[in-house]
RNA sequence: GCCGCCGUAGCUCAGCCUGGUGGAGCGGCGGGCUGUUAACCCGUAGGUCCCGGGUUCAAGUCCCGGCGGCGGCGCCA
């Protein structure tokens, strides 16, 4: 077997080294009695060219079409000419397979359209999708990271469940068995029954939503990365999402700036992005919005639109903080100066970007839980394990849920989150 | 749940208002070009104008009904 490089590296390995290379034919052009092919690989592209004198690969090359696979073996060479400043003159091409005529074309790429979500499963060799991927890949990697430096654990939640974390949301029923299961909308209830355990714990998991969510930064399924913690309360959650949303940007920035250049992704946003943020109260809130020309009255919800706009009012993410009780999960933990708010925040992705994390504190009371739960007209035998927790060495405690699609769309700048993930899920779509 | 929009070539769309022989670009195929950069140039093939009904001498176009799809809001991450 011989040694093969990747398409990243032709350009190091110096002039007139003879090397091979495996990928697909990102363009094609025939001029000059030469083919011209640009290779793609998981790295990046090359070009390469078959001269009509070396007739066995000219032949092959000639019949390659967008996206056939090919190993090439030729000499590096210095070539102005050629994207990248170096190409591959090919003297062989010992293995090729010639792809059917691709379906998407540039015109299809550029119209971002339906069709390319329907061909998803070929779009993820796209430039553009590749480098999203990459940025994930960042992005998960460095949530990991940040958690395992800070001392946490990480643990697994159950998918299957059997009564919903919110009331009111809702959930997508499975069939288990003799009975009836769910899916999980959050592993919230359960990461707070192991930090009697762990005392910090996160994990990152799927979480389900049957809501008719028909936006650009919803979806069905989607990464959730949740944290608990024993002993913390509000404050430590503006440090905690602060410092790790900050920590994932910085590795972006460390290792994604082509990826980011590839999707025409502005870097100031990003570099902006450094604890603290700013914290914003509710009341604040209310006041800058209406000063803006909002008319909310206090108590209303923050919604997209009023979102968008105090986004725009900042160069950083914020904090959003102190909610009314009414717009908030039952399990938020009112604030004893002010009962009628909740140790409440949401962390908002600037440029119109809006939530990204949502937390606080929970409430650690036995009665002042069932109280709450009977106020939100819930009923508290669907909650019997959630509440025994109340009953067992309680502690006040504080965690949130940093939504991994929305932070992924939000730092490469993409204007769906279904371009955040390579097989998103919708109201709508269930393939590819 | 609410509001709005669309359905014409493999893809993106124009044509519809004001009815009169189905269009463009990209892609395909054929040809040309001795260095292309989303190559370019010439030629060519490709259509159930979503479906059904109605009006009309005549419907892609107007009317009615149906089907399919899209965007946004609410809800949330």
């Amino acid at each position: 077997m011989q040694d093969f490089i990747h398409v990243k590296d032709v350009a190091s390995v110096g002039e007139g080294k003879l090397v091979s290379v495996r990928g697909w034919v990102y363009r094609k052009r025939e001029i000059g009695g030469k083919v011209f092919i640009v290779v793609r690989d998981s790295t990046g592209i090359v070009q390469a060219v078959v001269g009509k004198d070396n007739g066995d690969a000219f032949k092959k090359a000639e019949q390659l079409n967008i996206e056939s696979s090919l190993v090439l073996r030729g000499y590096v060479k210095r070539e102005p000419r050629a994207p990248g400043g170096f190409e591959i003159q090919v003297i062989d091409i010992p293995w090729s397979f010639v792809g059917w005529q691709f379906p998407i074309n540039e015109d299809a790429a550029k119209a971002d359209s339906e069709y390319l979500l329907d061909m998803r499963h070929l779009w993820v060799r796209s430039r553009r999708m590749q480098s999203v991927l990459k940025i994930r890949d960042t992005v998960f990697g460095a949530i990991h990271e940040w958690f395992r430096g800070n001392g946490y654990y990480e643990v697994q939640a159950p998918m299957f469940i059997t009564s919903a974390v919110e009331g009111g949301s809702t959930l997508f029923e499975v069939n288990y068995f003799d009975s009836k299961a769910y899916l999980t909308q959050s592993s919230q209830f359960y990461l707070e029954a192991l930090i009697f355990s762990l005392e910090k714990v996160y994990t990152v998991a799927p979480s389900f939503r049957a809501e008719k969510s028909r936006t650009r930064r919803h979806l069905t399924e989607f990464w959730h990365a949740e944290a608990e913690v024993a002993w913390a309360g509000l404050e430590d959650i503006f440090t905690v999402t602060e410092n790790l949303i900050s920590h994932v940007v910085k590795r972006v920035l460390e290792r994604n700036l082509e990826e980011l250049s590839i999707l025409g992704r502005r870097t100031e946003p990003l570099e902006n992005v450094k604890p603290p943020f700013p914290r914003v109260s509710y009341d604040e809130a209310i006041g800058i919005l209406n000063r803006k020309g909002f008319d909310l009255k206090w108590g209303s919800d923050i919604g997209a639109d009023e979102e968008r706009a105090l986004t725009l009012e900042f160069t950083q993410p914020i904090h959003l903080h102190h909610f009314p009780e009414q717009v908030k999960a039952f399990y938020h933990r009112n604030d004893p100066a002010r009962p009628e708010t909740t140790l409440s925040v949401d962390v908002l992705a600037p440029e119109g970007y809006g939530e990204v994390v949502g937390g606080g504190e929970r409430i650690f009371d036995y009665d002042e839980l069932v109280g709450k739960i009977r106020r939100f007209n819930l009923n508290p035998d669907d909650y019997q394990w959630y509440l025994d927790l109340r009953r067992y060495g309680s502690v006040p405690h504080a965690g949130f849920g940093l939504g991994v699609d929305r932070l992924v769309m939000w730092i490469c700048g993409l204007d769906h989150i279904r371009d955040a993930l390579p097989f998103p899920r919708d109201m709508r779509r269930l393939k590819p």
